[in-house]
DNA sequence: TACATAATCTACCACTTGGTACAGAAATGA
DNA sequence: TCATTTCTGTACCAAGTGGTAGATTATGTA
């Protein structure tokens, strides 16, 4: 049942949960393998026998975010049943994560997102990243979706160009938190930007 | 008058101009010193004898980035009469700045601060990031306190809140913007956040 | 016990990085 | 003319990059 040769003295998951804060905080080139393999508590040669090579190993920790923000963030925007709070509540909700003083700052996917032009990120990553700079911006556009259907928004509401909107706006929120800027300003940003929802009637 | 040995054979501020685009791709790490080089046409040992070191050769490059959008962005901000018109108008020359294709893609100042936790980029470099973060919002806060004083906004307005969410906006435009989208959709986006704007009364 | 498999680490690879030593070349001042 | 100054390119430096060769060790299977 168990695997033939000798075992693996480490865990896969557990591994990727160390490399993810370098990634996210140094992005792609600004972490180097060798860190990453010192933060696993494992040898370079393992790291690359069980994960193949740094894409591969950016890949995952990029998976691995996209989980965990989805546990962090995504039954806000569902459970509140009223749309405006579901969303502005989400938007708070992120600003908190992007200000966490115990993880790197602002979002793995923006800050990865700004520096992918260079030719050595390999295009897969390039491609995952922009992708994954759509989710939040899916997520919130389904919960308006939902919203207009429960009457809560007008019909004549452009559903994609608000969750564009929204989403836009996280990256932002993003890199001012990047940019030091303090938890209450972001508030103060997240109520303004509020008042782009659009009027009952 | 001139100088005593022998002569530059290339222009300083010409020379700036051949590194910028390659900062602001691929930010402070990821341009190299050689490819700057070979861009201004000129060996190493000249580039540094010119500039000092790499951080200074970006500190300038950065200072007239500030520059160029300056000339081509703020006169928008002040010519228009109507404030509400002359902040849509900024972002939307601020989105054809970011998606021109003559250009590199987003904001140099936006993609440098995402990537200047690592331990490769001096801290001068992050304070003048940090710093040049902020010019938009208080070009916007600015023009925001005069519509104040003409009557366009409200006194209970919360300006410099206002003032920092278009530029957190900017922020998050210049991302998306990085991450393939294209100028339409921008543009929708600015429509959306225009939505923002302080009711009259 | 013996073999096959697959993990482990030390030591290394070629290559790129920011930065420089050095000698020659081109200008000015005497 | 000659010394001084300063820019020029070639060729190099130490350090770090992603990645690997190879010997060793621990397991399951026969």
């Amino acid at each position: 049942m168990s695997a033939r040769g000798r075992p693996r003295e480490f865990d896969l998951d557990d591994a990727i949960d160390r490399a993810l804060p370098l990634f996210w905080r140094d992005g792609y080139e600004g972490a180097s393998v060798n860190e990453i393999a010192e933060a696993m508590g494992v040898s370079k040669p393992s790291l690359y026998a069980a994960f193949g090579d740094k894409e591969a190993l950016y890949l995952r920790a990029l998976a691995r975010y996209g989980e965990l923000q989805r546990a962090r963030h995504a039954d806000i925007l569902d459970n509140e049943p009223d749309a405006r709070k579901a969303v502005e509540a989400f938007l708070l909700s992120v600003v908190d994560a992007h200000t966490d003083p115990a993880l790197p700052g602002g979002c793995m996917v923006v800050s990865g997102t700004s520096t992918c032009d260079g030719g050595a990120v390999p295009e897969s990553v390039k491609q995952a990243l922009c992708e994954a700079l759509k989710v939040g911006g899916t997520a919130i556009g389904n919960r308006l979706e939902r919203a207009r259907h429960e009457g809560q928004l007008a019909n004549g509401v452009d559903v994609t160009a608000l969750a564009t909107y929204f989403n836009t706006l996280l990256a932002g929120l993003s890199i001012q938190a990047k940019g030091q800027a303090c938890r209450e300003v972001l508030r103060g940003v997240v109520g303004a930007a509020m008042g782009a929802w659009p009027s009952q009637r």
